[in-house]
DNA sequence: GCACCGGTCTTTGTATACACTTGATCACAG
DNA sequence: CTGTGATCAAGTGTATACAAAGACCGGTGC
């Protein structure tokens, strides 16, 4: 694996767990050593961060880790909206059926993933990547799915924003079954509309137990 | 304006230009010397260009300009469709209206500007450009300007694929006024529905001058 | 004649040195 | 005391040297 890959997973990871900050400043030379990379792979790094916009150059003081207010977190989740229905719409048209029913099935069970023993919910998290990853391959269309996959690594470091409760996890994880009952179904008006009511909810949710 | 600038501002000319033509192998020293610029500023310029999926990182061969096929123009059209039917609801709903109104009188006067005394029509580009980015400052979306932004790297480099005749160019010209019309009237549905006629005319004009 | 293997050579990936821009701090003048 | 200017330091931007990895080509064996 090249040493410019390695940094900007390091780095990417850090800044969607947050153990980079929004408004951390990071220095080449400060984390080239701290990743035990050169300077030249470093700034690769922080070239992909920069046009995924996961940070920003600031002239003359480096690039800093982008902010999130609840003002972007709602732009996000208009965009999200728009890409997310349209994928499913497609979904319903062009996706294998029987994927979905299956995925269905697992979403209707999980309830019984959302138990105290998971307190990181791997497991639900897990179920819930696996239908994104079924409706990017369903939609058929590389534009969208590179633009759906750039969108997620902004929400990922929202979801850390979302004090989650196993209320809105289990009621998320209905919403979750409603989409891909639909998309089984290969009913694109009811995928699209269950889309649409869920991402409400979400944002809802986020900004409800989120004041600022 | 740093070395890195200006060899990315180059190449994504040459390839949106069509002078650097799909399936071009960019090798780094021999991109370096052209452009006068060091290694180290190509690649970033090379890495941004990856990024934005203009080239391609053929492992152990460089880097390629991405190859353009009818298939891939039909799947940039879906996005173009579901991202610009959003983004013109949100500008009814948040533009200025007076700044659509000053944009749907000037289309509807564009046949002066589709003369043949201007066969490169950059009169006529210059109009819809400033209708795509009144567009851009009515959504009030920094993550959904991005994605268009972005999306629209991509269609300049199809347009060179579009034999534009004049017959055609009218009739886009009538469609851009009918989309500011709505905008300038806050018909949010109206405006998405022209939009969603004009893109398919747009791929259909397309498809039907490019057989393969 | 075809396939496989090894060597060479081109090309990318990384490290480091150097220059230049920029931001900060301190001193001095008003 | 405040504002402005200069000097200094820190950090980015660029160039280049070196290392490593893959591709192309010739040769040999089957």
């Amino acid at each position: 694996m090249r040493a410019s890959d390695r940094a900007y997973a390091a780095l990417r990871g850090d800044i969607v767990e947050w153990r980079l900050p929004p408004g951390s400043v990071l220095a080449e030379v400060e984390q080239s050593e701290r990743l035990g990379v050169s300077r030249t792979p470093l700034r690769e790094a922080l070239a992909r961060l920069t046009a995924e916009g996961l940070t920003a150059a600031q002239r003359g003081r480096g690039v800093v880790v982008t902010d999130i207010s609840m003002d972007h977190v709602r732009e996000l989740f208009e965009l999200r909206a728009t890409l997310e229905c349209r994928a499913v719409e497609l979904a319903s048209v062009r996706g294998d059926r029987e994927v979905f029913r299956q995925l269905h099935r697992e979403l209707s069970g999980a309830p019984g993933l959302l138990t105290n023993a998971d307190p990181s919910r791997a497991a639900y998290y897990e179920l819930v990547g696996r239908l994104d990853a079924a409706i990017d391959a369903a939609i058929g269309n590389s534009y969208l799915a590179q633009a759906l996959k750039s969108l997620r690594v902004h929400l990922v470091r929202v979801r850390r924003l979302s004090q989650d409760n196993p209320g809105r996890l289990l009621e998320a994880a209905r919403e979750h079954a409603t989409i891909a009952h639909a998309i089984a179904r290969g009913n694109a008006a009811v995928a699209s509309a269950a889309t649409t009511v869920h991402l409400d909810n979400s944002l809802d949710h986020l900004l409800s137990t989120n004041t600022n």
